[in-house]
DNA sequence: TCGTGTGAACGATTTCACAGCC
DNA sequence: GGCTGTGAAATCGTTCACACGA
């Protein structure tokens, strides 16, 4: 559409590509920082390179959520901030369930990345007896038989062993999951109501080894730099 | 930058996107569990199934490498799994440096995915003298001075803070690291030649929130039908 | 003048659909 | 009859390039 209130009642249902939405935690990010460090108005290209794609994608991206910026000056830094932030649902409490207490399960308790954004731990969840009752990042481990019924619109994350991925995402579907984060290696069967996301080492790095295998064979003995794709961002790696 | 991504260099094989790179490891999985459980052949359609994605999406990548199948019959299954591994360097040795070794570096050092598929762990480095010293995952943690020659073609694993995260960056650089996969929340700037990945989790965890949040939005105000609209997305979202 | 917003071109990836082989 | 391999079409995402507003 080509509405354009730099305000208030802002053109809202258009279809975003999921490559667009996972570039917008990283733009909030950005932007984030660029807040602290006093910034009050950005350029298209200015933050893409700080992002490390390109201008064009950032104002295509924008655009697709109305227009924010201001032409021959750029984006309001704080404003931005804030439109992207509620695209995301950042202004909104996200119960977490976390299934798997192991050494990831632990790590990702208490990492950075559960303690903003509305994101809350809302439960710990392991089947070993010896993990059940210990406290994690301030919450206690339960046995995931009490899951039953889980907090509305909850994000589950599987960070059980490949075994077990299946079993958790029944029990997280069961207590009513609206979506869940797999860590374990294994492809998940959910209806089709429940959002999979895939986080899984092996695969990245595997991705890496073809690339590195097949540059061996491409280069000619004395080559010089290839170019491996200068936009890298991909975070988000299903598979 | 926003330059020419150099036409991959294909004069020996054809170009593989990367869409169906990210795939291939997955599918590598799925004929390995296979192999274990007896299975000699395989059809599109079966191994599309267990992956999540289409049959003519399966077709098509291995079309990529050759002509894998029988017609009428599928696929070998241990043939086309060698041909996998092949494709994805699992024959070769991978050294993999980790620098970080908190909660997260000693959950990724101990996990399998790092046990198979030729990666191995050639050294674990940190700057905290509290850490360095440590033996994790059998191995020694250095200080991160230290790391100075590293091996070829070798793999750099960043779990650091992220404000280490560059500096993590430019230590794996300078050792002549040919790929860097980043845990840290943080845009890395490195030469043109390093292959770089990101894994984010809050990123991970922003995308679904992104979308429950619009689905919220989607739905009828009130009532009619409480489910969730029938919006027919896959269970396994992504690739 | 500067930088956004966006049609239009382009490129990448997926899907269709069917000929060809077992 | 069943299933692969692949042109052709469709879809999705990115980039170009420029009109327009501040």
């Amino acid at each position: 559409m080509t509405t354009r209130p730099a305000s208030g009642g802002g053109s809202r249902q258009r279809r975003v590509p999921e490559a667009t939405v996972v570039r917008l935690p990283l733009y909030q990010r950005i932007l984030s920082e660029m807040l602290h460090a006093g910034s009050t108005t950005v350029s298209s290209e200015d933050l893409a390179a700080r992002a490390g794609v390109t201008a064009a994608k950032v104002r295509r991206d924008f655009s697709l959520f109305g227009s924010f910026g201001t032409r021959g000056t750029g984006y309001d830094t704080a404003f931005l901030a804030a439109q992207i932030d509620r695209a995301l649902g950042a202004d909104r409490d996200w119960p977490i369930l976390i299934i798997g207490i192991g050494n990831l399960g632990r790590a990702l308790a208490n990492s950075d990345g559960f303690s903003s954004h509305g994101f809350r731990i809302a439960g710990l969840y392991d089947v070993d007896p010896a993990v059940v009752g210990a406290r994690v990042a301030g919450v206690v481990v339960r046995q995931l038989d009490e899951l039953v019924d889980g907090p509305r619109a909850a994000i589950g994350v599987i960070t059980a062993p490949a075994a077990a991925a299946q079993a958790a995402a029944d029990a997280l579907v069961a207590a009513g999951a609206a979506s869940i984060l797999n860590f374990a290696p294994r492809v998940l069967s959910v209806p089709a109501r429940v959002m999979v996301r895939y986080v899984d080492l092996s695969i990245e790095l595997q991705v890496m080894s073809f690339f590195l295998a097949r540059r061996d064979l491409d280069l000619p003995p004395l080559g010089v730099g290839l170019g491996v794709r200068p936009d890298a961002r991909d975070g988000a790696s299903p598979a």
